[in-house]
DNA sequence: GTGTTTATCGTCAGGCAGACGACTATGATC
DNA sequence: GATCATAGTCGTCTGCCTGACGATAAACAC
């Protein structure tokens, strides 16, 4: 590494962007946050903001998180707090040219979350929403009446995509896909959540053999529920493993 | 996002640092450059540097690869270049007190190279040198005659051991372990570099039979080579597979 | 009650991996 | 040149896991 004189280094911008997603209606959603000023000004985005002075940058994104919606991420390590999201850093970002301004570099965080009532438009963005993660990529989020078909504000279309292959993939070999349910749910809700994210069906059968069977994935809470309708289905809470070995096999692929 | 107003966000540096590994006796080895100034003078250290202000991330990664090795990266994507090395990027790291002299964003990168001859010393190192990753991670690269065992500079240790463990599952589930072969090589030799990777002993009839029998994965040159003693082999290119299904199955985990 | 929906248990065949035997082809050693 | 050591390659067998189902159970809507 280079001597630092002062001069020798240009100065960089560091922000981080949150790729949030939840599984609403069947479809894998991610939040859009609607931009407020130039540029892209009126574009849907990733919501995101700058890292403080003296802020890790997983603390960043951690407070940028509460800020757009509330929820309080947690280490994988850690317990898990109630209301709480799993958080993970996904890639950074730093083409000279993704910002048509000044140079920044950006931390881009991977946050995964129960389904949750409508997001709080937070600072400075003039609304939020969930929005699917489909419609996001090939056409900005167009959806609501009179709205503009347009790409992503700067790269977060990439940045969207490369979060959710992160999130179709770390699903196969750990226990991450309950990070998308609340802190009970049945092995049908769970299976749905595969079945949106993959965008697959699965077979009912053979999915709650398996995720039954691989130790320290489920345990059972006692409870039941009906809530999906049809006979009442047994509760199961996250059980202490993270690494599903064997993984969790995609249909195709 | 916020505005972009100057005195809304503090400035950084962002360096690339590069986690350069390879296989050289049996043992997986990382590039170490000797610090040759504060902090950390004489520790050793990963290569790295600042980002230029025009330059990509990926662009000043590969520029720090030449630099300290001579390799030259390829993307995945791109066709595979004479004497090139995997590269792609690993991690961001930027705990406010990682430097202490100032905030420094360091966006690491992961290259992967065959067995080279003995680095060049580039720009402000010392020296350079491949060093047994378990060495460099215990007590910071101690090997050398009348050399203080002293960790790696700044939060390298935590750096290369993200990169270790990174390329130790990606060769679960890709062709990526071909990258540490020459172009052409025996299957003895990618499974002495899994073996390697891995610390584990796999089975050589096993292991062939695997790695022939997935599609893509390579494709017999035609000669054979009896450089590693015993009957001789044949020799193997890698395939246009990247991508490995069923996976490489690691003994234990 | 009947139909619908969802949950859960079982069965069966095919594929793949681990364990390991057997044979082949080279160089080294006596 | 016979023997040995080394490494490569092909087969066999067994057990586990998965995918493709059938069948039963327990709720709700009419």
């Amino acid at each position: 590494m280079s001597p630092y004189d002062p001069s020798a280094f240009p100065p960089f911008a560091v922000t981080v962007d949150l790729v949030v997603l939840t599984v609403r209606r069947h479809a894998l959603c991610a939040l859009a946050v609607r931009r407020g000023e130039p540029p892209f000004q009126g574009r849907w985005a990733l919501p995101g903001g700058f890292v403080k002075v003296d802020e890790d940058l997983s603390a960043a994104a951690a407070r940028e998180l509460v800020e757009e919606t509330g929820l309080c991420a947690h280490d994988p390590d850690s317990p898990v707090q109630a209301n709480g999201a799993h958080l993970e850093q996904l890639a950074t970002y730093g083409d000279p040219k993704r910002d048509p301004r000044m140079r920044v570099v950006s931390v881009a965080h991977l946050a995964l979350a129960p389904d949750l009532p409508a997001p709080r438009a937070g600072g400075d963005a003039n609304s939020a929403r969930w929005a699917p993660v489909d419609a996001l990529l090939t056409h900005g989020g167009y959806g609501r009446e009179g709205e503009q078909a347009a790409p992503l504000a700067f790269d977060h279309a990439q940045i969207l995509s490369d979060g959710v292959e992160r999130a179709r993939s770390k699903i196969e070999y750990s226990s991450l896909a309950t990070a998308f349910c609340p802190p009970e749910f049945t092995v049908g809700e769970l299976r749905r959540v595969y079945e949106a994210v993959w965008g697959v069906a699965l077979d009912p059968r053979n999915f709650h053999r398996k995720v039954t069977g691989t130790p320290g994935f489920l345990v059972p809470t006692g409870g039941t529920t009906t809530r999906q309708g049809g006979r009442p289905a047994q509760l199961f809470r996250a059980g202490g493993a993270t690494l599903l070995n064997p993984p969790m096999l995609r249909p195709d692929v």
